[in-house]
DNA sequence: AGAATTAGCGAAAACGTTTTAGGGGAGAAG
DNA sequence: CTTCTCCCCTAAAACGTTTTCGCTAATTCT
């Protein structure tokens, strides 16, 4: 690896001029600054970033907070396209990403101490138990810090908009014809409550009933759970004409279950999902959905993180709401009354 | 951040002492170490690892190697559970993993030339295209590589058993009675070579006819193509009955498109898949598939890395094989002839 | 012309570790 | 008593940066 050293000596100047060039430093004349660059260019150079970690304590590197008791994060479409676009983006920006953890060298750390022992730049929170005082730890740190799908104290946030989202489906629905709606939600959390807080009042705005026994909790992908709902509700007297997942794969499960119990999708029941995995769409008929745009989300998380960092005076922190798009397939059919 | 200065004032012995007793150099005393072994947990010492990796160019970090060209690799269940499995191996043996890339402070440059650049300890080589100078250039660069699903030259690799799953695939549909297997393969890779050897191969073992026109290419994951083989299949003369597709994905669109031109699984055909991706087992009917061990394999992985990167010399290099399991669901009927 | 300012550059310290070479002292051998 | 070993420890250099301070020479001002 090329060093300073070795640009100082061939340009005939010392080491602290060449840094000072290649960092933009006023007390250098543009001709001199001029050479060295073009031969820190030509010969290859990049600055060990030990060397300047050491001194500086920037990495270029940021954390990425992604955990889940189930270990299925990163099998969790969503979550893991967020990861692949805040990967993408962070690395156009020069930035590497690095996971936090518990461990290092064998013992046991805090998620904050893991983060200021490798000097990150920045952390995004993808996926956490937002309540974990480790991860508040995190916040509270000082470190550069964007969540998402949770709003933290004094850092931004990348809301997917799960408010319009919810309203885009529950219209779609209605307009559809239906009335009786079975909500399957997942459990409590920003993303659980706002969806819910949506589905309540647009249904009050559409001038939906909406029977507290069809409002039940099924935790996001269990689809054993959903399964066990979904054969309920069809026992009923009155049974849904539309049954709204949680999110895609609870979707998919109970469109097979219906099928398996002589149902017709969407004839005799309409199905949606939440999220727009690829899946859902690559078979007919394809899942009536709302597409998360996980791509968006986690390429403007981690733009945003990188101006803090590099600007954090003047970069203001926010919540930015991502939308997303209805993706209506052939599981939503029309409901003629009577 | 409690540096070894600090703890060698308060020990009264020199900064080299410490450095030494922590890391277990002969020359100190038992005494001494003890001392300050205790006084660094005390603490809570960790070693800087931006002055460790400037002296030892060493940095308990590995790189992952994590490409494709769809930039679907994360959201890929297979490669994602591998990386899950890396990931959290390499975390309880002290590592933290690092995505490597071609952008390093806005210029491009090569993955070998990135993972020198951070000083990465080592390399797992997860999801990429094998025949890039790039990744091939990673290989020869010196730096320790344990590659997943690919031999490289003079490098572990760890590979899921193709063949044995292919096997153990062809016999369970030869034992429900199936004679007219379609098989669906992936584009050609060493994944694809070793299941369509082992596909011919027990075959001819269990005497099964293999007409040329019943092995059809299908890129992984491409349900279009998958959608359009299957209905061709189902137009001709004397159908499968039972068709083999490449991966659970093109598999459950396959059957969805069967349901679709009203024929019945598996009554009037089977179908089967390769993966083991979750969702293929969370409805009715179950797919029938191989699930591939992701967990053994990443973690197997990541342990053969860092032995190599601990001990160099005896470690040796090797192609270690990860079985996997026969999934059998209701996508797999058995045949009557005739 | 002399004084004051400024532009451009370099010397050296510092970041926190590892490692080499060597030194002091105690005990053993001569 | 001197010399040799050996044990335990330290001083100092080195890794590759960044940054502070100071210096020289050139330019501007009085």
């Amino acid at each position: 690896m090329v060093s300073m050293k070795e640009i100082a000596a061939i340009c005939h100047v010392s080491v602290a001029t060449v840094s000072k060039a290649l960092n933009n430093h006023t007390d250098i004349s543009p001709e001199t600054r001029r050479i060295i660059r073009e031969k820190a260019d030509e010969l290859g150079y990049f600055p060990n970033p030990a060397a300047r970690a050491l001194k500086t304590h920037s990495t270029y590197n940021i954390g990425v907070l992604f955990y889940d008791e189930a270990h299925s994060g990163l099998t969790h479409e969503y979550f893991s396209g967020v990861l692949e676009a805040v990967k993408g983006t962070a690395q156009m920006r020069g930035y590497d990403i690095t996971f936090i953890s518990h461990f290092v060298g064998g013992k046991r750390m805090t998620y904050a101490q893991h983060a200021t022992y490798r000097n990150l730049d920045g952390i995004v929170i993808v996926c956490a138990i937002f309540e974990d005082p480790e991860v508040i730890g995190v916040v509270r740190s000082g470190i550069p810090v964007v969540s998402i799908d949770h709003t933290f104290n004094n850092c931004s946030c990348i809301m997917s908009d799960n408010v319009k989202g919810m309203r885009d489906l529950v219209e779609l629905i209605h307009s559809r014809g239906h009335s009786q709606i079975a909500f399957l939600h997942g459990l409590p959390s920003t993303v659980t409550d706002a969806r819910l807080a949506s589905f309540y009042k647009t249904c009050a705005e559409l001038k939906i009933q909406v029977p507290e026994d069809c409002i039940l909790e099924c935790p996001y992908h269990d689809t054993e759970r959903a399964n066990q709902l979904t054969r309920e509700l069809m026992l009923r007297r009155s049974k849904p004409t539309c049954i709204l997942y949680p999110d895609d794969i609870t979707a998919i499960s109970g469109l097979n279950i219906l099928r398996e119990l002589q149902y017709s999708v969407p004839r005799d029941v309409s199905v949606v999902g939440y999220d727009g995995i690829a899946i859902g769409q690559a078979f007919e008929p394809r899942l009536t959905t709302l597409r998360q745009d996980a791509e968006t989300m986690g390429s403007v998380a981690a733009n945003k993180l990188i101006d803090q960092i590099e600007h954090p005076k003047s970069t203001i922190k926010e919540i930015i709401t991502v939308g997303g798009n209805v993706l209506e397939g052939a599981t939503l059919g029309v409901h003629v009354p009577g």
